[in-house]
RNA sequence: GCGCCUGUAGCUCAGCUGGAUAGAGCAGUAGCCUUCUAAGCUAUUGGUCGGGGGUUCAAAUCCUCCCAGGCGCGCCA
């Protein structure tokens, strides 16, 4: 649509500059804008302004004159002149109730692209330790990435997710001792605890069931307590075997999946750390210094050098991550997102200079990051305290149990990335219209009830004859109703190009409202005896629905039928 | 101290990346169910867009300096 507009602006301006009235080369770009102000049109644009001293002519007076040169075209109804110089476009109604049949011909396909073209891009999130349950922190980066990888599938990519599973290391070292503590019956507080242990309930648990030699079946592993508290390591592979099948049934009941996990201790096994050192030192871009090894990353922007290798011989976090990254470009995936908590900003920079010393032509900007600080959850007015290794601890599940998969996936969505996210579980509980889950749901549950009921009077109803009766929408509402569902393949768009889901959760609310007064509005009745008025209007609340349940799945959300 | 993020109605937040009179929901006020789900609708009150300066036809949006809050600045991840 935009473009189309576009094209006739274009066409205008040549035949202005052929007749002397512009400067040839005017070198702006043509820009349209869906309108604010239903007054303003459908769509406006602000050449004649951004032209006007190019010209050397008055805003409004290059706006007429643009306007006198536009060729004819069905889309538009008429185009007026306002303001400081905007040109309107109103388009014409038949341009906005094709969208219903669009979207009846198109169903769950309408809305989609394919600005991906099929190009690969990876997104990493939750990634989380296995040294605990998932927390809402992880929530929300479970929901971002899910519906992130929902909006780029929706848009031609082809969308792999990858779950880092951080399996080696000394968070590991520290949850095996926790857990023999525990199996040998000291708790937190006593002498004999080690220091800064796992204190939560759940490693008083994981040890019983060590001690009673359960199975764990988790994803990828099979597992049996040998029930010894002296064999550190056998502790240490049943506790990931058992906090792994924690989070699996975390991420189930939070219907998020991942195409790939991928274990750290896999880098060590089949050498990818040793190359990476090699290839680093290889480089000239790392030093000794007090028994340590150094990459120097302040070459590439960091404000510090980083240690790769310590003192004691272990790597930092920092050299795995490099390694790990380079697996993934060697993947073949030009585009990484990586979902992560904002409290690990800093490892942007570092991640990304130790690629660049790699010197593998990777480019200086990927991956790409998204950040999100954390969530503080609210119950009756007050803080719900995190802290994991203190124990107390608001885990997902906890808050899938409580408020339902729904509404705290919407919840978690819902807001931009930049803000500091209060989850307020009285609000997320509520089922009246601050909710608006429900509000959304309700709609579309609506839409679904009109459907019965007409089958219910005996009614049939066929799209390809509905839409002959199209031009029977003629109401406010039903216009209004009819400008926000043209809208919705340009919102997705959008949201997956500035990897922004809350867009989606926006527009959704938006056109729920635009139903729900429409559904409302004084003498508006869907099933009515007039065939004609009734079969339109029965595709425009089908159509609604549609877009609704679209809406919804991008954002990983059910649409039930009934409520 | 340095870096990143945030500051918009009493509250929770949008604001389509520079456009026209800054918008929703909640809370408040006044109304709407013998009619397709009242988990809904209608009307209405409420604003120095944290503050100052700058850029331009045009700034909540871009630049800069302050103020306030969050996060980070480990040989932790």
């Amino acid at each position: 649509m935009k473009e189309q507009l576009i094209g006739l602006i274009d066409q205008a301006l040549a035949a202005l500059a052929e007749r002397g009235e512009l400067p040839e080369a005017h070198g702006s770009e043509i820009k349209i804008e869906r309108t604010r102000d239903k007054r303003h049109g459908d769509l406006a644009s602000n050449i004649a302004l951004s032209l006007a001293k190019k010209a050397g002519k008055k805003p409004r007076e290059l706006a007429q004159l643009i306007c006198a040169a536009l060729p004819e075209s069905p889309l538009i109804q008429h185009i007026d002149v306002a303001g400081p110089g905007f040109i309107n476009f109103f388009l014409s109604e038949d341009s906005s109730q094709a969208v219903v049949r669009d979207i009846l011909e198109q169903a769950e396909r309408f809305g989609r692209s394919n600005v991906g073209n099929g190009r690969k891009v990876q997104v990493e999130f939750v990634s989380a330790n296995p040294t605990g349950p998932l927390h809402v922190g992880h929530g929300r980066g479970a929901a971002l990435g899910d519906s992130l990888c929902r909006l780029l599938a929706a848009t031609g990519w082809d969308v792999s997710s990858e779950f880092y599973y951080n399996d080696a290391g000394a968070q590991i070292d520290k949850l095996a001792l926790s857990v023999q503590a525990r199996c040998r019956g000291v708790a937190p507080g006593d002498s004999a605890w080690p220091e800064d242990g796992y204190q939560g309930d759940y490693i008083r648990d994981l040890s019983a069931s060590y001690l009673r030699g359960d199975t764990v079946d988790a994803e990828d592993r099979h597992i049996v307590g040998s029930g010894n508290p002296d064999d550190l390591e056998s502790i240490r592979a049943f506790a990931v075997a058992y906090l792994r099948r924690e989070q699996d049934l975390d991420l189930k009941a939070f219907a998020v999946n991942f195409d790939v996990y991928f274990l750290e201790s896999s880098l060590y096994e089949d050498g990818a750390v040793e190359q990476t050192v090699q290839r680093l030192q290889g480089n000239g871009h790392c030093y000794e210094k007090e028994a340590a090894l150094w990459l120097r990353t302040t070459d590439f922007g960091d404000d510090k050098d980083r240690v790769m290798r310590k003192r004691d011989g272990g790597y930092t976090y920092f050299l795995p991550d490099v390694a790990y990254h380079l697996n993934k470009w060697q993947r073949g995936f030009e585009r990484v997102i990586n979902v992560q908590g904002a409290d690990h900003h800093s490892t942007v920079t570092r991640v990304r200079a130790g690629l660049q010393a790699l010197e593998k032509g990777i480019p200086a900007a990927w991956p790409d990051y998204v950040l999100h600080p954390m969530v503080t959850v609210i119950r009756d007015g007050k803080e719900v305290k995190l802290s994991k290794r203190a124990g107390s601890y608001v885990t997902l599940r906890d808050l899938i149990d409580e408020v339902g998969r729904d509404a705290t996936r919407y919840f978690l969505v819902a807001r931009a990335l930049g803000s500091q996210l209060t989850f307020d579980i009285n609000l997320a509980l509520s089922q009246t219209n601050d909710n608006p889950v429900y509000y959304i749901q309700y709609a579309h549950a609506r839409t679904c009830s009109v459907m019965r009921k007409l089958v219910q009077q005996g009614w049939d109803w066929q799209p390809e004859r509905a839409v002959q009766h199209l031009s029977t929408l003629q109401g406010e509402e039903e216009k209004t109703l009819l400008r926000r569902l043209v809208r919705y393949p340009e919102v997705v768009a959008n949201a997956a190009h500035h990897r922004e889901p809350h867009s989606v959760a926006n527009y959704l609310r938006e056109l729920a409202g635009d139903f729900h007064a429409w559904y409302n509005a004084d003498n508006m009745k869907i099933l009515l005896e007039d065939q004609a008025l009734r079969d339109a209007r029965v595709a425009l609340s089908q159509a609604t629905g549609q877009v609704i349940a679209s809406g919804l799945d991008l954002l990983g959300v059910s649409a039930p039928e009934e409520m």
